[in-house]
DNA sequence: CGTCAACCTGTAAGAACGGACAGCTTATCC
DNA sequence: GGATAAGCTGTCCGTTCTTACAGGTTGACG
């Protein structure tokens, strides 16, 4: 396959109506890429107690289930490098170094479901994060040219499925919309460190209105004070400080 | 030049010691890719007061001048779709359409400096953002076949810059490392909203000594109180909620 | 052994916050 | 015209924060 054939076929991916739609096309894109099956998980504002998730699994289903059963999240050595150690440029899996036995019992796991071997890219946006592996079931001959051909077009790839993820999530509604915009600037006066009595100042309007707005956003952000609203705003992209 | 040769070059630009020595080499790089300019920005912790940004130039400095004395990061649409619309796929530039006259006038200024055509990549991190351009000075016979055919290593290299240019930014003083251990923990669970009198529970010391450290933080971070301690911290990835 | 940094602790007074009470204007939509 | 949403305003009271004062402990380093 060359470079323009794949270019048009990963600009087709990001028009993908469904997920289900997506992992056709995905599937068919992997294969032509020279891999067996993919992984791709996406976290749109992570660690919160209602994080947007959006995984697409081109592997065993026995293998996905154990690793959401498990809560695989805090062993797996690519989203620890990639996610947590912020490396941006894409990991083969031979340059994995386990850090501890955890991990480890991990890896020998996946390799027990099948993964054998495989390269994984860092999905980065402002305001999300996630790992889109392609994955060998079978070693190839000549296993690290084989993945060292693919990096260049599978980083590509990575871009477009990110993209492709983010407007099928978008589609299925926007939570960042649900402040007003007398909420947010309160919001945004309140993390530059001032009072409810100074932000009335700025906003002119009365104290107890600007008290009224941060309890409003704190409610709508399903948190109990101003400083988890804050934090809050700040980690979902609602404000910026 | 075949896939494997560029991944070796791409490794050796995050072992660049000096920006002028990065500069060196990825100059090289870019023009066996078929370019003849480069540019990259790269800005660490957007909208803070003291931003750490790191720019790398392979064009003319006139352009160069150009762009910074007329503040040209507002009217430049290739920072418009990469940065404020989170366009993660890359930009070639015949895909660009300008929403104003002012950004119709930046094009029009970048072709008079020499600025014909290329393709912009997005680099995003979770605390950074920033543009990687590949620039072609004279339009090319087969212009859309020679820049599509780089477009999967470009968008390659432009993650080992970014690599490379986080660590030549680190290497120049990480101000993350200002807060000690027990002040990121009392920030930490500030900004879940705990009061000092939680978090001495949480963290099994005096109240009296969860409000030292929160207000060392707040010093240290340059800022008069909790709220905005909580907020800096955040922006600055200091803590994780 | 002195010094330093990080960490820990206490009291007290005034300012700010959080939650509950009750009620207004304005614009939009059916 | 009635309903609804967004915005706005006031008082009261208990809790929490902020800032000031004045200390002690521990471990690393020269």
């Amino acid at each position: 396959m060359n470079h323009i054939q794949a270019l048009q076929q990963f600009e087709a991916l990001i028009q993908a109506p469904t997920p289900d739609a997506l992992h056709a096309q995905l599937t068919d894109v992997v294969q032509n890429l020279g891999f067996e099956h993919y992984l791709c998980g996406l976290s749109a504002n992570l660690n919160l107690p209602d994080p947007k998730v959006f995984a697409l699994n081109g592997v065993s289903q026995a293998w996905w289930d154990h690793y959401q059963t498990r809560s695989c999240l805090a062993v797996d050595p690519t989203v620890r490098m990639l996610l947590r150690e912020q490396r941006v440029i894409p990991l083969p899996w031979w340059d994995i170094r386990c850090i501890n036995p955890s991990e480890k019992q991990f890896m020998g796991e996946a390799v027990d479901h099948g993964l054998n071997s495989g390269v994984s890219f860092s999905l980065n946006a402002r305001h999300e994060v996630g790992v889109f592996s392609l994955i060998l079931k079978h070693q190839p001959r000549q296993l690290r040219r084989h993945v060292s051909h693919a990096i260049p077009l599978g980083n590509l790839l990575a871009a477009y499925v990110q993209e492709a993820a983010r407007r099928l999530m978008d589609n299925q509604g926007n939570p960042g919309s649900k402040l007003t915009r007398r909420e947010k600037e309160c919001l945004l006066w309140a993390a530059s460190g001032k009072t409810a009595w100074e932000s009335s100042v700025i906003l002119n309007i009365s104290e107890r209105t600007v008290v009224f707005h941060l309890t409003n956003a704190a409610r709508k952000l399903g948190v109990s004070n101003r400083r988890q609203a804050i934090a809050r705003a700040i980690v979902e992209g609602l404000i910026r400080p």
